[in-house]
RNA sequence: GUCCCGAUAGCUCAGCAGGAUAGAGCAACAGUUUCCUAAACUGUAGGUCGGAGGUUCGAAUCCUCUUCGGGACGCCA
């Protein structure tokens, strides 16, 4: 990065005032092939503006440029090529982590300010499904990049815990649920009446009604109603709470939908003191044809309240309550009409503060190509996937290394670690077609091989004894095998300043799988141990190779062992 | 019907504020362990970047159209 703009720099003393060191930088590039070196300019814009034949302007400008951190200077074609000094990025690159350590790469642009993040919102009383891992995992690991840049993050799991499904839940448990069954087995229990529910009512829409009745006897303080409701609500947080902890998520709040159940009428008020508020067909809608958006649905005809409702009483909330500088709504890509609609509302309203609401959608987790459906009873459990892939995790430790001493540690650690990286690795916005096979695949682009290079590294360590000692400056002729290692360090701040911009994970993701593959490479090549004066450097390297994979992991919520 | 996503190697995906020969991993095949953890490494093979136009010195990347897949579109969330 501060090369790329020295190399700007240079340019521009040459140029003179045809570009300005922006325009020059944003051209600057990264040659995919290393024989072009560490940084590219091509110069056929400049052949534009200077009416002149692109290789003679690369020509010329080779001759005039130089910096000390230029060990070399090439022109191919219309492209300058430079190769940087290597001994001096470096020495320069690692002695900076040994100094700063887990801060390193750390950005500066949040202040300390609060952002919230809306993440998991699992639904209680159903199970705790893939769909929501894909919330919880994306959303955590915004919070540790956020934080990264120097922002406060808030995590608020918006539990769903109150709507319609309670009503038909109830309705589903009067007529054919047993107490004993459920307290057995809440969740399982729950589910299939949930599911038996929605089988019956296609022949019977009087059950739909009926489910509705129960939901605005909910609503309205009944305390039959209220008092099953606590009980399905206690019974979904337990079996919740036991895979937060197998993956090492924790919340700042758990103010869920029920929650904004006393916040509603002030925001229907502020909508009817505002005449946003229309009649249609009985419901209370706000028109949004200026904005080119359907009607937002504010309350039913039979007086409820609907999840706009909640999330619009919810929006100001959190503003009010955190002052949030960006609050971040980590929700599936089939909500973003929702989204839309809230955003246009709150601006109707005349809250500026609606533009730093961002819906952070992602795609969805199919089953044979097809969204899988709790109301079918179509789902996989989150908890039998990470539990097989533990199982997973500890057989590899018996077979590879047997004398691990808290082998339940770390088979918790790597087999939560890679169902965690699988979701993480990619574009957000793909949908994933559920694979257990994928994700327990433990070799190759995963969270285990990320690991993996980092146990290793760690191993080398311990065994040269190696110490940390900020004062000395790690020296070594030439760098010429582990320049491919050092130049991804220099890369770090880079890949978290993209995974902030865009609150994408993944860019974390593929840069330490990067990194572990230049290392792993090295690795092979290079016997780090050996006797010599370059050893300390090549310890010093390894060590901020150990830094970087391991606050990488860090950022995505997955821990990193130092042996498996 | 309208709107939102997506389409790149057999499979899963990178690459996309345009740049040099389109890259990984998995699967396949062939190798590497008296040597720092073989969950690794090396090599071989594998491509009309869904299709057609357009903009440009230059397009996987930008624009338009089109095909296919997924999703959303008032009383679910």
């Amino acid at each position: 990065m501060k090369y790329k703009q020295e190399l700007a720099k240079v340019l521009y003393e040459v140029l003179g005032q045809e570009m300005q060191v922006k325009e020059l930088e944003m051209l600057i590039e990264k040659p995919k092939n290393p024989l072009h070196g560490d940084l590219a300019f091509p110069c056929f814009s400049l052949a534009k503006l200077k009416r002149k034949a692109p290789n003679r302007i690369a020509e010329e400008l080779s001759e005039k440029i130089q910096s000390p951190i230029f060990e070399k200077i090439e022109v191919v074609g219309a492209y300058l090529n430079i190769f940087l000094n290597k001994k001096m990025v470096a020495e320069d690159t690692i002695s900076e982590i040994i100094k700063q350590k887990e801060k390193y790469g750390s950005l500066n642009v949040g202040n300390a300010r609060p952002v919230t993040i809306d993440l998991s919102s699992p639904n209680i009383a159903k199970p705790f499904s893939m769909g929501h891992l894909r919330s919880t995992v994306i959303g955590n690991s915004l919070a540790f990049i956020v934080e990264k840049c120097g922002y406060t993050p808030i995590r608020i799991n918006h539990i769903g815990d109150w709507g319609t499904q309670f009503g038909k839940l109830i309705t589903a448990y009067k007529l054919w649920g047993e107490e004993e069954k459920v307290k057995e087995n809440p969740i399982k229990e729950l589910l299939s009446l949930y599911v038996k529910f929605h089988d019956e009512a296609e022949n019977d829409p009087a059950l739909v009604e009926q489910g509705r009745s129960w939901f605005k006897r909910l609503e309205d303080g009944d305390e039959e109603a209220l008092a099953l409701w606590r009980w399905f609500r206690e019974e979904s947080l337990k079996e919740f709470s036991r895979i937060y902890e197998l993956m090492n998520v924790q919340f700042d709040s758990f103010a869920g939908e029920a929650f904004y159940n006393d916040k509603m009428n002030r925001v229907v008020q502020l909508l009817e003191e505002a005449e946003m508020l229309v009649e249609s067909d009985q419901a209370q809608v706000v028109d949004l044809t200026d904005e080119g958006l359907p009607p937002c649905l504010i309350k039913k005809s039979d007086g409820a309240t609907l999840y706009a409702t909640r999330d619009l009483a919810a929006a100001l909330f959190r503003k009010e309550n955190y002052n949030f500088d960006w609050s971040l709504y980590v929700v599936g890509n089939e909500q973003s009409l929702h989204f839309k609609q809230l955003n246009a509302v709150l601006e109707k309203m005349g809250f500026s503060w609606a533009k730093k609401m961002v819906h952070i959608p992602f795609g969805m987790m199919l089953k044979d190509g097809k969204k899988m459906s709790t109301r079918k009873g179509k789902v996989v459990l989150l908890e039998e996937v990470l539990n097989e892939s533990i199982t997973m995790a500890k057989y590899n430790i018996e077979e590879k290394n047997p004398n691990l001493t808290n082998k339940d540690v770390v088979a918790k650690q790597v087999g939560v670690g890679a169902v965690m990286f699988h979701d993480l690795k990619n574009y957000r916005m793909n949908d994933i077609e559920f694979s257990l096979e994928e994700m327990l695949r433990f070799e190759g682009e995963t969270g285990p091989y990320v690991q993996y290079t980092y146990a290793r590294a760690c191993s080398i360590l311990r065994k040269a004894n190696w110490q940390i000692d900020d004062e000395v400056k790690p020296s070594s002729p030439s760098w010429e095998k582990e320049w491919k290692v050092v130049s991804l360090l220099t890369e770090f701040t880079n890949a978290i300043k993209r995974a902030y911009e865009q609150f994408d994970p993944s860019q974390i993701a593929k840069y330490i799988v990067d990194l572990a593959q230049a290392f792993n490479k090295y690795y092979g090549e290079v016997k780090i141990l050996e006797d010599g004066e370059e050893q300390q450097a090549r310890l010093a390297l390894v060590y901020s190779v150990t830094v970087v994979l391991k606050e990488g992991l860090r950022l995505l919520g997955i821990e990193a062992p130092e042996e498996m």
